[in-house]
DNA sequence: TTTTAATCTAGACACTGTCAAGATAATATT
DNA sequence: AATATTATCTTGACAGTGTCTAGATTAAAA
């Protein structure tokens, strides 16, 4: 913050670049994203950012990265948050905190979890590394939320935990790719999602009843 | 067919740009069409294909559409093909159905259904019509297998056709995308999927068990 | 102070979508 | 049948893209 300005080169330019993307993606999704404009708004040259990232895909498994660390924190929160709730509820905050996350960053969202870096381009290894242990954060959940009966025993948990993400994962690209675009309704299908999801021994599945 | 071969401009580029561009896709995804590369391999200038489709977007979605009609065409006959499957059972055939078309045809599976052409890109009216009825098609199956006790009959019919269809999207997604990779685990995690979607009154789920 | 390494710039190349203007050939009109 | 009109296709051009190579500048190491 309070470093030098503009003594030599620039400063920390790999910072600077990856905040600035984060930025223009944001706003304008990652088509909008060129090398060009980017090095252009921080003020360098077209090049100087290839001395930072080898690629283009690299700049944006880094972006992704940020994104995994970040949603990991929002969602590790959760059970210290609310900790007397019963597992149905605490499996629907869980759920509405992933939903709010992939609602509240779409383009980022997109890009931990898109064609873009997974299938067209190539995740940096530790792009993998983070995302699979982030993927087991959700695993381990499952696990806990399973011993206490929310789920059916006789279901292995990794695939209740690969079927229930995915569950909602579609929920969130539906909404993120503007298929689905009454965001309203967006809560009441997460709802219905929870409900159908978890083993159907009571209705003790809105936060708002039971704690 | 037996149409003159090359007695003038062309014949039926509209035609043959569609299909060009859909084999081509199915070979290297979306991200290697090119409108010049299109014509160049159909024999044209660069320029002749916009005499056909205003955009590089309408193209996308003059393909999107025939992708909803190929698959509206693979769904629509389950019913008559296995007529007296049970309620359940029936399901999971819609869904493997699903499933395999997506797993066939990804490349045309995500440009029905991903950012390309309903965030980045702009829908067809015609698009936009066709999807939907093919949406309500599924509508319509949900609200037979609802009537069958196969769903809570205290969720709203749209709410769980809408929830259901973002399970099996989200899922195709993953292997589409390329995250999730082990193509063995496709079947098991939808077949886990169903389990978990459909009421638990029986176990008679896997169409070998009964009929 | 000299050498080395990190960082940044300028130029160039091949590729993209698509607009404007002109050429060709099929169809409609007279 | 001759002409006019329209559909179809081509060429040229422009602005944009990612990124490679070669060179310049400046910080750090020797």
């Amino acid at each position: 913050m309070t470093k030098d300005k503009k003594t030599y080169h620039h400063g920390d330019l790999r910072k600077t670049l990856l905040d600035t993307a984060t930025a223009i993606i944001r706003i304008g999704g990652v088509e909008s994203l060129s090398i060009r404009k980017l090095a252009d708004q921080v003020g360098v040259s077209r090049t100087a950012p290839y001395h930072h990232f080898k690629d283009k895909n690299e700049l944006l498994c880094a972006i992704a990265e940020q994104g995994f660390l970040l949603q990991d924190q929002a969602v590790k929160k959760i059970p210290t948050q609310y900790p007397s709730l019963a597992p149905a509820a605490l499996f629907e905050q869980y759920v509405l905190a992933y939903i709010r996350f992939a609602n509240e960053q779409p383009e980022t969202y997109d890009l931990m979890f898109g064609r873009e870096i997974w299938k067209t381009g190539t995740p940096t290894e530790s792009l993998k590394v983070i995302s699979k242990s982030s993927f087991r954060i959700w695993v381990e959940w499952i696990e806990e939320l399973k011993e206490k009966n929310l789920f059916n025993q006789e279901e292995p948990t990794l695939r209740i935990a690969q079927a229930s993400w995915a569950a909602l994962h579609g929920l969130c690209r539906l909404f993120n790719d503007g298929i689905y675009v009454n965001r309203d309704d967006l809560e009441a299908i997460a709802t219905t999602t929870v409900h159908m999801l978890i083993q159907t021994s009571g209705e003790a599945t809105n936060s708002n009843e039971r704690l």
